[in-house]
DNA sequence: ACCCTCACCTGCACGC
DNA sequence: TGCGTGCAGGTGAGGG
């Protein structure tokens, strides 16, 4: 149930741990997370990668790999170049998770992927809705690939700025909530974080996108902004080596209207309200948020 | 081009 | 205890 800061913190706990290693078999336990690519394609061309990096794009996790090349001679000439540096591209969805386990140590159920590593580890991928996916692909063709070039701009890059924000919002009808969490518009909130910018922000999530004024807007851009930073900071991880490692849920505190409803508003005591938009929780205060 | 609704899954908390 | 309902931090396909 990631949000680009809970992504943000697994990128950084798998950095630490799997850069350098080298995958040595693969596993994959559910076809489907891998999309149309057979599990024997996957691990044929995975199989004796390096990781070289972990990095983000948007919501997902982007694995670099890098396959020796003394293959490459004669054959692969003849067939055209073989393209040896790949990217991992995983989306958690609502549960998915990475898991870092010893070689004894059990695989826990929902365990869709195993990535055998060279120092007897092994790299889990686990997720109990199975909405997660799972894509390899050569790194020349990740920003080609379709459910990642419509991204917007990384929220903390120089592209998203209040001209940007504003430009989005004028050319929409929709209300607030629901175009914050288009992530072709606006990157990394989801629908906790939006809930909490907005309520920042001091902005209703019905408003019309297109009618909010250029001061809230300025104002829109900055909490979004303060929100994810805020929140990159705060998440510390539960993170175990031996258990293996996820985001942690110890961020709730932090919550101020998500979650919330009937409790007081942090700012003027008026009960925070819920409702449904476009099919999911929307809470804020009546009071606070009025426009 | 845009936007809405539904579908994809499992599990948990709730009321009866 | 069980069973039915609604809900869960995400997004894509398919339709209007």
């Amino acid at each position: 149930m990631p949000e680009l800061p809970e992504v943000e913190h697994v990128v950084r706990a798998l950095r630490r741990v799997v850069v350098g290693r080298t995958i040595v078999a693969s596993e994959i336990r559910l076809r489907k997370l891998i999309g149309e690519m057979s599990p024997t394609t996957f691990d044929r061309k995975i199989r004796n990668a390096a990781i070289t990096g972990v990095s983000r794009r948007g919501k997902f996790i982007l694995i670099e790999c890098q396959k020796p090349d003394r293959q490459g001679g004669q054959r692969s000439r003849a067939k055209g170049r073989v393209e040896t540096h790949l990217v991992l591209a995983v989306h958690l969805r609502m549960t998915g998770k990475f898991l870092y386990l010893a070689a004894d140590d059990e695989l826990p159920k929902h365990s869709h992927a195993v990535f055998y590593l060279d120092n007897d580890r092994r790299l889990v991928f686990r997720d109990q809705r199975q909405f997660g996916i799972m894509r390899l692909l050569p790194a020349s063709k990740l920003h080609q690939t379709k459910g990642i070039v419509e991204l917007a701009p990384e929220p903390f890059g120089d592209e998203f700025t209040i001209d940007y924000l504003r430009d989005v919002l004028k050319r929409s009808e929709r209300t607030l909530k629901t175009l914050l969490l288009d992530q072709t518009k606006v990157l990394g909130l989801g629908n906790i974080y939006a809930a909490e910018a907005l309520f920042r922000a001091g902005i209703s999530p019905f408003t019309i996108a297109a009618k909010l004024s250029k001061p809230k807007t300025a104002r829109l851009h900055g909490e979004i902004r303060d929100v994810l930073g805020f929140a990159v900071d705060h998440i510390r991880g539960s993170i175990k080596l031996e258990q293996g490692f996820s985001y942690g849920a110890a961020f709730e505190s932090f919550w101020q209207v998500y979650d919330r409803e009937g409790e007081p508003c942090v700012n003027c005591g008026t009960k925070i309200r819920r409702t449904t938009q476009g099919g999911r929780s929307t809470y804020w205060c009546p009071k606070c948020q009025r426009k």
